[in-house]
RNA sequence: GGAGGCUUAGCUCAGCUGGUUAGAGCGCAUGCUUCACACGCAUGAGGUCACAGGUUCGAGUCCUGUAGUCUCCACCA
């Protein structure tokens, strides 16, 4: 047993060391038990290339205290980590550094080089994050780590595929998509951010065909997509325009003759009333060409360039067409005006450059059918959101769900697992590499080049982790998980699409609680951002404060949902919380020659009162942590800590441990070392670290650890509501003197006789040998209420409800000031009597509230007319 | 345009299904080398719970409205 621990907790001597101690001895390894209840939870896979983040590390936080909870409350707990291969963020990294540092674009190498490249990349930085995590104490089972490109979650990718292929899910089709021409690739719609940016609104004239001085003027914002116009709308209400609807207009620079039509669409308060049509580069002309049957002409690359066939312009970017051809406009005078406009665009979340709308063939899920059953669960209940409040978010979103753009231009990813014949042009869609068309048997096909989109992966991660689409035993065992801890940013990106995948695929949803968390975000409440540079890296807080300290100040101090501000102040005080508790513990080693921790039979008052509340404690932990109120129940065994254990309990014990009698001195230690040892289990899946290593040191069973032990429970033999009720009464007495005290300024070391006239004479007759060292008496005299020294020289008394406490420092005393204190407080209290009684003697609240708040309101004025009887007598002494 | 959050002590925030005297941390003031801890101990100051109504025996908590603030969704050229 290790008895020297330093004065000050060092969390960096400690944490590695037990970390690999748990690991070694296969801690966190979920073992599939018949005899037991699984728990799992799948953790949201971070970004292979990417560091750890203070938003991952509250989300592993979160997760790792609900399975260290779950699994000391006996359950066959498993925490499924893993990565994502991130498909454009990864490949965007990779490219860049192929660009820094070789001048070369992955053109230059090819795909396979290319590929080579990317898992040389995944390789180096994927085991980064690992590392960071273990630095945090996350007890996930590392012997079941996953990553979205393995082979057996490829296979599952593919499986689901070709599934939604055969149903008729997955579709091919030339659509309006977000495409991102920094990029190259599109984009679903949940991966464009609006961003409010000034522009300009420009009226241009278009000429009527076959009549001279007549035109419509449209107005736009994008006056390069002019060159893909092909017709003009207004609304169909329109009276200034009914006379032209049908005849022909000239666009301007090209030449092209197009038709003007009606629309609802087009609102007539807006611009001028007519609008240019450009059905290749915006979703609603899209819709309103479709219905009218305009043309649909591309005018933009893939890069933003200007196609061929559109002289000067052709080959310039879209702002630089942009500009050439407003100049035109206004040398051939079609521009009308210019006013200044600001309107939201699409930009790319992850260039943050702007999404170009246009046509393009890509692949889509069909989102309508799997909606239903995924609104269903939710709606049901089946799958709950945790706050709540995020259920309607939810519900919101897929109610209103688009198809689901899911081809990605890019080649870090799962290849799309259709062949396109180039003799009869169909798609053959399998589960294995097909040699010839499944529907011309030529054997003239081509692969797809396109890759799934990120997600499309992610979203089968609960089951796909555990080894669907077989039927391995993990997945017999721990699916459906059970929690799903994650931010409120990626509802729709994730959640949603993991329990509409979970619904179809395995028939359940995947979880049956997603616990959402909010942002954590700088001390001014600024996203954390690396364009910013307030980042704070949450491996540097661990190192100075400790993973512990760091942990549980992610989890206090806000409530579920809600951003969190990261004070650093906040980690010290965590930090101090940490040192509390080693010191606490110190004492009781120091002190400890017991070598088993069972509680003693006899038992004091203030034993039962600290076993007594903290088997209280008990159950109101548990409940909040099966609320998911983590918050609320760390401070409740930080409040529990400091407060009933440190300030009064270690306090309490130390007439007895520094005493002669040895039954009694062992007999202390009991409790303290049971306590703490309980206290421990209660704080471990906070603060996992610092338990452990302060558990090691107690007396218990060789080769335990504290994180597989049980988590406490109610015990009906420990409740002792008296004992409680007579240790309050010294507390109170003790409270009172030392108020007295400090307001008269008298040292510590100035101890002074206390005469306590009191009905409770048994209670503080007990309570002696603790009032003596708490109070600061030399000595203590407990007698009854007839027999106080009143008005004896020299003697000042300090009341609580329940004694009179006379002290001798009636010197130090200003009379006339202390009367003036007494009767103020007098004044107080018989004014929170009067209301007290005024309620009390109101038949409507006593008929009505509960009993149990009208028996505390009447024993609180009991406690009051108490009180206010003695201070009447207090302040009569005073003269 | 639609939805949601937030507004409580100087600062950052708790406050569960309405119920005694509204809490914490930091900061502030005063005192303390009390043999676990100055990363500490003791004591204290500081709040008309944004505003206005309503429901109720009782509202920081529930309802309605107002103001400020933040976020998400949709997006009119």
């Amino acid at each position: 047993m290790r008895k020297d621990l330093p004065k000050a907790y060092e969390p960096k001597e400690v944490e590695a060391g037990i970390y690999e101690q748990w690991e070694k001895n296969g801690c966190f390894v979920g073992q599939r038990d018949p005899d037991k209840k699984p728990f799992t939870i799948v953790m949201p896979p971070p970004n292979v290339t990417g560091q750890l983040h203070m938003g991952h590390a509250m989300d592993c936080t979160l997760q790792d205290i609900l399975i260290r909870f779950k699994r000391m409350e006996g359950y066959a707990a498993l925490w499924v980590p893993g990565t994502d291969h991130a498909g454009i963020a990864t490949q965007i990294k990779v490219e860049e550094d192929l660009r820094e540092n070789e001048g070369k674009t992955r053109y230059d190498l090819g795909r396979e080089a290319f590929l080579e490249r990317v898992w040389a990349w995944k390789e180096k930085y994927g085991s980064r994050i690992v590392a960071q995590q273990k630095k945090l104490g996350v007890s996930c089972d590392w012997s079941r780590a996953r990553f979205t490109m393995d082979e057996g979650l490829s296979k599952a990718v593919r499986h689901v595929f070709v599934s939604l292929y055969d149903k008729g899910l997955i579709y091919k089709g030339s659509r309006i998509i977000n495409w991102c021409p920094h990029c190259v690739t599109a984009l679903s719609d949940a991966e464009v951010e609006y961003q409010d940016k000034p522009g300009h609104l420009w009226h241009i004239r278009y000429p009527i065909k076959g009549e001279t001085d007549r035109w419509v003027i449209v107005a736009t914002t994008r006056p390069e997509t002019m060159l893909g116009d092909t017709g003009v709308a207004v609304n169909p209400e329109d009276e200034r325009y009914t006379d032209i609807v049908g005849k022909t207009c000239i666009l301007p620079l090209v030449g092209r003759e197009m038709p003007i039509v009606a629309d609802e669409y087009v609102e007539k308060e807006f611009g001028t009333g007519c609008v240019k049509m450009t059905p290749a580069h915006d979703p609603n002309d899209f819709e309103v060409g479709l219905r009218h049957n305009l043309e649909t002409i591309r005018v933009l690359d893939d890069n933003g360039k200007v196609v061929e066939g559109y002289g000067k312009y052709s080959g310039m970017d879209r702002y630089a067409a942009r500009k050439a051809i407003v100049a035109d406009l206004e040398e051939g005078g079609y521009l009308v005006k210019v006013e200044d406009y600001k309107h939201n665009v699409g930009t790319c979340y992850r260039c943050h450059n702007d999404v170009e709308p246009l046509i393009s063939a890509q692949w889509f899920v069909k989102m309508e059918p799997l909606a239903k059953e995924a609104l269903r669960v939710v709606r049901d209940g089946e799958t709950k959101f945790v706050p709540d409040r995020f259920s309607k978010t939810y519900i919101n979103w897929m109610e209103n769900v688009r198809d689901w753009c899911i081809s990605r231009q890019l080649w870090w990813g799962h290849r799309i697992p259709a062949w396109k014949c180039a003799d009869c042009g169909e798609y053959t869609v399998s589960e294995t590499d097909p040699t010839e068309c499944a529907h011309c048997h030529s054997k003239n096909i081509v692969q797809e080049e396109d890759v799934l989109d990120t997600w499309f992966s992610s979203a089968l991660w609960p089951f796909s982790t555990l080894g669907w689409p077989e039927e391995t035993e993990d997945l017999k065992y721990f699916y459906p998980t059970d929690v799903l801890v994650t931010g409120y940013d990626i509802i729709f990106f994730w959640v949603a699409r993991m329990i509409f995948s979970g619904c179809a695929h395995t028939g359940k949803a995947p979880f049956h609680t997603v616990l959402i968390h909010g942002l954590v975000r700088d001390e001014k409440g600024r996203k954390m951002s690396k364009s910013l540079g307030n980042g704070i890296d949450p491996l540097v807080v661990a190192e100075e404060y400790g993973a512990d300290a760091l942990r549980f100040n992610l989890v206090t101090g806000n409530s579920p949902g809600n951003d969190m501000r990261f004070i650093p102040g906040r980690c010290e005080a965590m930090r101090n919380f940490a040192n509390k508790i080693w010191n606490a513990s110190r004492f009781v080693l120091m002190n400890l020659t017991i070598d088993r921790c069972e509680l003693p039979e006899k038992l004091e008052n203030e034993d039962k009162w600290i076993l007594s509340k903290l088997n209280d404690l008990i159950p109101q932990m548990t409940e909040n942590m099966d609320k998911y109120e983590l918050g609320v129940a760390a401070q409740k065994i930080y409040d529990f800590i400091w407060d009933d254990y440190c300030d009064w309990y270690i306090e309490f014990t130390k007439a007895r441990l520094q005493g002669e009698d040895p039954a009694a001195k062992e007999q202390a230690q009991q409790v303290l070392c049971y306590v703490l040892t309980e206290m421990l289990k209660l704080l471990h899946p906070f603060m996992p670290f610092i338990t452990e290593e302060i558990y090691q040191a107690l007396p218990h069973a060789e080769g335990e650890f504290l994180m597989l032990q049980r988590w406490p429970e109610y015990r009906e033999d420990l409740r002792f509501p008296r004992e409680e009720q007579a240790i309050d009464l010294i507390i109170d007495a003790t409270r009172a003197v030392r108020t007295k005290r400090a307001e008269l300024n008298v040292p510590p070391s100035r101890k002074a006789h206390l005469t306590i006239a009191t009905d409770d004479g048994q209670v503080f007759a007990q309570g002696i040998p603790l009032l003596q060292r708490l109070a600061y008496a030399s000595g203590v005299t407990v007698t009854t209420p007839d027999a106080a020294p009143e008005g004896e020289k020299g003697l000042i008394d300090v009341v609580t409800h329940a004694a009179r406490i006379f002290m001798p420092l009636a010197e130090l005393v200003d009379l006339a000031e202390e009367k003036k204190r007494v009767e103020k407080e007098l004044a107080a209290r018989k004014n929170e009597l009067a209301g007290l009684e005024a309620r009390l003697s109101n038949p409507n609240f006593v008929n009505k509230a509960p009993a149990q708040v009208v028996d505390g309101q009447r024993a609180r004025a009991e406690e009051l007319k108490s009180l206010i009887a003695k201070l009447e007598e207090s302040a009569a002494s005073l003269g």
